[in-house]
DNA sequence: ACCTGAACACCGTTCAAGT
DNA sequence: ACCTGAACACCGTTCAAGT
């Protein structure tokens, strides 16, 4: 074929392909001549748009995190709302994703969506009255148990077998792999659990300020 | 050489040398190959003694989560100082091998150390007084935000340059290329905030309880 | 500028052969 | 039982060649 009037690829395809093998068969299911075949080209395609494997993949991560609604953080809104709401939708974005998740552990910094979230957060914390170092660590410990909860789903490890479970070696387990089942549930319940214990708890730190 | 009287390669040994690998040049530096030549042997002697690659790097998962301690749930305390001194142990085991955390994803379940540590959390929560259905959730929302606070590393994403930031983009991020060089005590900051948000939110529920 | 096939150095894993 | 070298199908990436 050589070059075509009209380029084949661009940066989105790719990236839209991409996310659609990670989600479908698991981050290791991604690789380049796998993506160019699905998007009809040959794999070293893939460099006339992005410098490396990696590169791509750090495009499909900020894909995700773009998901994540922002606006309540321009409106009038308290800051224990808008972070409950913003925590809400930051979690939502990457259970949606979750083979991606184990990619957000190179730090969102150089990702631009990532930087414009964590702006956001900033922001709005200092124009609630926050001072700008809490500000700082608010942003920070959020993502924490928002990335954790989406990472390491509690209840996923349980593996859906009683056998698995020696009753000797772990004596409060028993029912543990009733779990497996009910994976979504109580990794939704904790992590609205933990979210409420974060914000009752920052709120008392704020309390604290004056 | 064939088979010598003694075994030149045990788990153990693999799992040593695969966790310095990872430790001093990161997750995608070990290759079999490579592992086995900083033992001594070839490849395929691998296979002797783990059935693939994921299951070494499972079990080097393994070795850092057994680093964890478990004391402070046996002994007489309060379940907030249990889940504190946890929390904090959980954490430095973490954060000294850094690059080991995006493969804590896949979740505890199957690792007996994980299963060891859940179990040891609920035991002692359920003791104290939480119910089990809450004594679930309690375990795993921590988890999560220790898991987070070692992962995303907040402050580690911002590069020392200031010029990566525009300020038109990002206009509360003007400092931000400070962070690089703090990124530790930032990250060490929020997450003591968080800890402290998330046991004094605990307690009020707690007390919620009767 | 953007695509191609050929090529390079590397992978994880299998397996027959050795002791 | 536990190690070896050879081999298989695959990888990410480079590059000269095509339009």
């Amino acid at each position: 074929m050589a070059r075509p009037r009209k380029p084949l690829l661009s940066r989105e395809r790719i990236v839209t392909a991409a996310l659609s093998i990670v989600d479908a068969e698991g981050l290791q299911a991604v690789s380049t001549r796998r993506l160019a075949a699905d998007l009809g080209v040959s794999g070293p395609s893939l460099y006339n748009h992005f410098p490396t494997k990696d590169e791509i993949l750090d495009a499909v991560a900020d894909s995700v995190v773009a998901q994540v609604d922002l606006s309540m953080f321009d409106g009038p809104g308290d800051w224990r709302t808008a972070l409950l709401e913003w925590a809400r939708s930051y979690r939502a974005a990457l259970t949606a994703h979750p083979n991606i998740v184990p990619l957000l552990a190179q730090g969102p910094g150089r990702r631009p969506t990532g930087l414009r979230m964590a702006d956001a957060v900033f922001g709005a914390m200092v124009r609630a009255g926050w001072p700008p170092a809490q500000a700082t660590r608010v942003g920070a410990l959020m993502r924490y148990f928002v990335a954790g909860s989406a990472l390491g789903s509690f209840a996923r490890g349980f593996v859906d077998d009683p056998d698995a479970y020696d009753p000797a070696a772990y004596p409060h387990l028993g029912q543990a792999h009733l779990l497996a089942d009910r994976q979504e549930h109580v990794d939704q319940g904790a992590f609205e659990t933990g979210l409420t214990a974060l914000l009752d708890g920052l709120a008392l730190q704020f309390e604290r300020l004056d």
